[in-house]
DNA sequence: GACATATATTCCAATATAGGAATATATGTA
DNA sequence: TACATATATTCCTATATTGGAATATATGTC
């Protein structure tokens, strides 16, 4: 089997950083022509209009024709699994200062027992 | 230019599903061995390893040697770059129900106004 | 040493990609 | 109609992937 294809699902959609800095442009919540895009990210057009494309079948954005434009916004709820999934996590990192030095001890004495096996076993 | 490869960075290896679920495995903060999550997962053996390998590359997983097994240990500071990044969208599904009207509202308006403008190109 | 267990690695196949270049398709306008 | 603008699509190439099967590499035990 292959990579899963990008439009599998957000997590694959947003694993792009070109796709990631597209919806950065539209985290405004304002709609863009795909013309704004190219000119702010400096992208090349087909560049942009492909990786629209994928972010579309995933629902991230959507897109309303109007004259010759498309004009292309943020979905953003559709990112909300994504956050969902990390927010389990968040509790590692955000806990102050008292807890990182508590890991930080953690870490060094798990490095020491770490190193004694590793010794050991060469 | 292929896809970027799964060991690039975070929002890379977590795209995987398999991997996302070895990470949740690995959530209580303590450390499995590889045996272990093949049995929790009954994934085959070669793709538990393999799946670790790419999240170790990318620093999601520490492992140290114990005897034969080799212990996994979630490293969940590193998703940290994907909680940021996400995080940022969050206000756009976490504000309550008169928010939701409100933006059901201007969805629908924003219909209004799209079909009428389609109409018009047609 | 012989054998069992735990884990990693290699080889294979099929597949989807991202970017670039060229081109196609609308749409607007004179 | 002819031309310009905006956008999408197609074709190309190089590359990395995932899972499976087989195999290699420790390590533990008798």
């Amino acid at each position: 089997m292959a990579r899963a294809a990008t439009t599998t699902d957000v997590f694959n959609a947003i694993a792009e950083p070109r796709r990631r800095e597209l919806i950065g442009v539209l985290a405004d919540g304002r709609e863009y022509a795909v013309g704004d895009v190219v000119l702010r990210l400096r992208m090349a057009q087909p560049a942009v209009s492909k990786h629209l494309g994928v972010l579309r079948k995933v629902g991230v954005v959507s897109v309303v024709k109007r004259g010759q434009h498309r004009m292309y916004r943020l979905n953003a709820a559709q990112l909300k699994p994504v956050h969902d999934w990390v927010k389990a996590f968040e509790r590692y990192w955000t806990h102050q200062l008292d807890q990182i030095k508590q890991r930080a001890e953690k870490k060094a004495l798990e490095r020491l027992i770490s190193n004694a096996s590793k010794k050991k076993e060469e």
